[in-house]
DNA sequence: AATGAATGAGTCTTCATTCAT
DNA sequence: AATGAATGAAGACTCATTCAT
């Protein structure tokens, strides 16, 4: 046999690595940062804990990387043809996006929760956070304004606010929050 | 000399009970609960560790009191005169309340969101938290019903998660938000 | 009322001394020295800790008390009249003595034996048990010596070998043991 | 270099393993199951505190692998032919065992005794215990009954605490209990 | 004589991280 | 690339003892 190309070695080593994400990812969530060590990530990947180290810096590092991968597809459903003058249908597209999101892995918005509003991995994130939470106040406040809204960035503010506030309900109670229902109750707030 | 009485004694606990929750919840508040030591606790309140547990059966149980203590604070700005007949001022003094609650004692609050998303710690308050928090959905519901909504219930879940997410944004970014302004706004809902 | 005489003041405190060492000596039995706290000794005896060291030096005090004071229970069935020629019918005498003792008190043996056998602690009373033990190997190589016996002393040693073994199998296993008809084969030993 | 393999891990292992329990052995008959500390164990044995709970789950465990590790051993010397018929010379080889044992270590008979009076750890070990004493009354009452002994089951029970009262004052008092001497009083009660 | 708040050294245990192989 | 033995600092908690009252 040939020996492995280094593009078929950097391929494992992705696959691998996002392997012990997925898996840490679901122990975080399930378990919490703290709570959880690094031995069990370990023996639930499959691996050594000595490997782990061999692909992240430390526990810390790993947790960073998870939230990093995953912060940026809240914005996916965001599609903005003229940033300066969004429309109400996109604001709409936004939302319906998202809500599916949030019916399809509920477990990685408890964890995203969870670690976003445990202080101490809160300031890890606060930088990557900001940069995704920022532009979404902009967008909104540009909506509201372009709508003649007296305060567009208080209704910005509400509506993420509100956002967050539905998303926390949800995944602490999935059974019982009615979030289809709850859908159109926040579209007659745009 | 003489022994000090009973009552003496009781309220050299009481004070210095009140005084480790008051310095633990500050603690937990910004650092969270599993990163905030017993140690530092104890240094912060100006007392030896092992005191601590004259006062507190465990780490566990200091934060069940806080919370149990602070809980049912949400609860004392509703008066309502009728249950089955609540009226939209009686709601708007409630949600005022809250508003000054979550002014007053942000930690708090910090640390009742921190805790949702921890599973380990959750399931020891969940008891309690739903004690506060069905009797808020049922209040709620019954204003949207008698006020003639189609929808009773989800407007009331969709009520109490904004709530929350409007805590949740404010004492994240408390310097930012604009709690007074948004105020209005959840008026509007009712 | 007429103070009490300092006669008065020293027969309370024999009294509550004797309490003391009464509920030590009850939890010491059942739950051990190093597992019992003074804590609980204390809330049992119905006193606060602090007094329990007004009348005890310390937690090792109190229970070196409470050995001595018993300790010498163990002779006072071994009435002989002359010590250089003790009698079949003395002896005899000394073991059902004891096992009545062991069957009256099993509680206080069982203390005896779990705090003779804890190295720890049997090095706070060695040398009082000793005071008891030595004595007893020599009237019993006294009493095979004159009996003719060629190894006096191993069968004295012997003896009081068996005497522990019957009585750690009849504290440990209370209810099966056949000590009375053990009785006739000691009996038949001397 | 590529890692030991799986037989070298084991091998390691077991031979730590072995060398804790050593340690902790001597330890615990010469200062009691209690006042020895995980820490002084492991500053013994040379090794990490840590890497203690890394062959043993905590000190309770090491206490009990400790205890079943030896425990057998008793028996070992119980060569039966048929279980029906035992020889009285395979009573004299197991009690010739025995007593070599009892010499060779000392130690764990110490310890054996010391926990037998400790209510807390004797539970934890109540059922091993049984397992080993119970066919050990068995098989002597089985052997006075084909004998012809009037009371095989007294006589059982009476011979099994003898073994107890001189293991107990051999260890007591290593080096004037007369072990030897005492062999042949026993075997003239069989 | 009596109380129990207060101390601090010590206990068992966990865990992120390192390292020889 | 891979293992898991090994470390050591830190964690929660206990308890005999002291002391102001």
């Amino acid at each position: 046999m040939s020996p492995r190309t280094k593009e078929q070695f950097q391929a494992i080593r992705k696959e691998k690595e996002e392997m012990i994400m997925q898996t840490a990812l679901r122990l975080f969530a399930s378990k919490g940062y703290e709570t959880t060590s690094v031995s069990v990530i370990a023996k639930e990947a499959g691996i050594s804990k000595g490997l782990m180290y061999n692909y992240f810096d430390s526990k810390e590092d790993l947790l960073k990387q998870i939230i990093i991968g995953n912060l940026y597809k809240f914005l996916d459903y965001l599609q903005v043809e003229n940033p300066q003058s969004i429309q109400k249908k996109e604001i709409i597209q936004f939302i319906d996006g998202n809500l599916l999101q949030l019916k399809r892995e509920p477990d990685f918005f408890k964890l995203y929760f969870s670690l976003a509003f445990q202080p101490s991995v809160f300031a890890l994130l606060e930088e990557e956070i900001m940069q995704v939470f920022m532009p979404l106040v902009e967008m909104f406040t540009n909506y509201y304004a372009q709508k003649g809204d007296q305060q567009p960035f208080v209704k910005a503010r509400f509506l993420l606010a509100l956002f967050d506030g539905i998303g926390l309900h949800y995944v602490m109670d999935i059974h019982s929050f009615p979030l289809d229902e709850t859908r159109d109750l926040i579209i007659n707030l745009l």
